[in-house]
DNA sequence: ATTCGTAGCGAAAACGTTTTCGTGTTGACA
DNA sequence: TGTCAACACGAAAACGTTTTCGCTACGAAT
């Protein structure tokens, strides 16, 4: 078991100086063709590698991207992670992933961990309880540290960061727009509590879509679910959408603001035997595994989690390789980088058999 | 912006030496109370907070671990993750995330990305290409550079290492002989080809629990899906399924080795006319949203990825502080650590509606 | 013969810690 | 008054790099 070789090892075994190897590695013409040609002869033999935690030192970065999402075993948040870590590798840079499980605790925790050299900057989601407490210090006050900081999906306006969300109010206006021009006259709406930002826009999506075509919205066609930092009562779920469907038999049409929603949803008509899509049409938002093996496959809007984390990773790097020049141009602190993008990712209908 | 305040600045700040502030702020004795007091108050002010990347260098230890799987959208890689998450962080420790996406190649890049100082240690999972290939220097020569390793799931023998499987055998059998007990008479495999590990050791199971039944198994009965390295063709899929059955139409159960294959299945079944579990029965290995989600829900053999993942965190971490106290003990290169362990993890079959 | 330029290399600082080993200043004690 | 602990602190090394600056020696130019 040999330990990785040092630059002063090979210095010490050559009988020159670290930094004749240092730059003889580095091709430096500043040593001559036979030494050169001597030190990478023996760095090769002995798989020399420059020590990263050495590099990131020196270099005061450390070529690491923070990852913080609420939840992983999650399609869309893994499809998410997929693209950023496509990109960061393309780019050079290594991603490490922190959990917040939806905690607002565990995401300040986890971002003080990361916040303190390891990492160069933050693509994060923000997790239910911080929503909720409408607590976002902890964003601030790592951004005011010079760390930025990229949020994608669940955002919020107040912080100063860049940003790449999804057109959940437009995505949810085609849902239903499609729904009403394949014949649905009374279109139900599945969704969360307000406190989740994306549901709140696909919920106002819903009314949108509603307005302009001249249908009034009906309250008692709205399902709002209290998915109350646990959604694993899948049979409480399946018996509220039954009640519902129940008491609303005039339903043709479902817009779900997820995917499981949605499924369920299609479980329950077909338990009171209705037929899909031709007494009941269903969409759901959110494309994932669920809606492409569901029988009969499910209508989704796809959010294109992969785009998003590719986007974000962009945008991040993008962000730190600017800062590395104009880091000593820009001592003035009030008129640096106020020029923070938000990127809007479309959705895009996916059709399948659960609409005619 | 105020960049990260550093020990260096709070001793100009307070007028003493780099060591006292150090001291002061780990509580040593060695310095008065006063000063201790003053300088905890300073850096607590000025949210002083020690750099990770300096303390790595300093114990050669970085703290972090890191993870390597082929895929990452896959619901039992990320209840893995999030089971080495879980137990990483109680224990003090990050996960730095690298995919493989399958290939042989992306797997030894990021191997050696992360080899070279970033991490102190490796769980990772085979890519199929690797497995395909059968070449593992790589895996060799991080091990002999010092750097432990944890394999699960998708494991080699020949690696001297950790390991954490699946009683994919046990588990198999047990399926299958659920599946006879319940009336089966006809069982069906559908698995994939014989170079990934596990497909190879649950057709086994499958044929071993036929035989303890006095079952003679028929050739005609198995169906080996070529999913060589893509698996999108959803409708090849459901073809290759469906003409399996058609040549086959005594088939009253089925077996499939993961749960895209049940689920498929199924849908092929239901098409062909047949029923739920009346007609045929059907279990799934691996338990994802898919089986629970699924109409009727299926019957799989659920794998406890969150608890493989906390094993095999346990178990990396455990070496790592292991090798901290002995590293100087046992520079006896030969008899050192050879006590690898293998823990399995007991499958468990999880009864839903596809089976009577 | 003196100056100069340059090729080839080494010393040292820096990144931010922790820790070992001094070192100077007290007070007590003989 | 001289010796010796104990106390409170600082200097410096170490982790592994990169990079700036300086130094030496040698050949060329004046």
């Amino acid at each position: 078991m040999k330990r990785k070789i040092t630059l002063k090892q090979i210095a010490r075994e050559l009988d020159v100086s670290i930094s004749t190897v240092s730059k003889a590695l580095s091709g430096s013409k500043e040593i001559s063709e036979d030494t050169t040609q001597k030190i990478q002869a023996f760095a090769k033999l002995y798989n020399y590698r420059p020590n990263n935690i050495a590099l990131s030192l020196k270099n005061r970065k450390t070529k690491t991207i923070g990852i913080l999402i609420p939840e992983i075993v999650h399609h869309f948040f893994s499809t998410v992670i997929r693209g950023i870590e496509l990109v960061a590798n393309k780019r050079g840079y290594n991603v490490i992933v922190g959990l917040s499980n939806e905690s607002f605790t565990k995401e300040i925790i986890n971002m003080e961990m990361l916040a303190n050299g390891s990492i160069d900057g933050f693509i994060l989601s923000i997790s239910k309880e911080t929503l909720l407490k409408q607590d976002y210090h902890h964003f601030n006050a790592t951004i005011n540290q010079g760390m930025p900081i990229v949020m994608f999906d669940r955002v919020v306006n107040e912080i100063k960061c860049d940003k790449v969300i999804v057109d959940d109010y437009k995505g949810s206006i085609k849902a239903v727009n499609m729904l009403i021009e394949k014949g649905s006259k009374n279109i139900a709406l599945i969704t969360t509590m307000d406190y989740v930002s994306v549901g709140k826009l696909r919920t106002q999506g819903y009314l949108e879509a509603l307005e302009a075509s001249k249908i009034v919205p009906d309250s008692n066609l709205i399902l709002k679910i209290d998915d109350s930092l646990v959604d694993e009562d899948l049979e409480d779920l399946e018996n509220e959408i039954e009640q519902f469907f129940k008491s609303n038999n005039k339903i043709d049409g479902v817009f779900a603001v997820n995917e499981l929603y949605a499924v369920t949803a299609m479980k329950v008509a077909r338990k009171l035997g209705l037929s899909i899509p031709d007494d009941i049409q269903v969409i759901g938002f959110t494309d994932g595994v669920l809606s492409k093996h569901a029988t009969p496959s499910l209508t989704t809007v796809s959010q294109h989690g992969q785009k998003i984390g590719e986007q974000s990773a962009d945008l991040l790097i993008d962000r730190l390789e600017l800062e590395e020049d104009e880091s000593l141009d820009y001592t003035d602190e009030n008129e640096r980088n106020e020029n923070f993008k938000t990127i809007i990712i479309e959705t895009e209908i996916i059709e399948r058999e659960s609409t005619k």
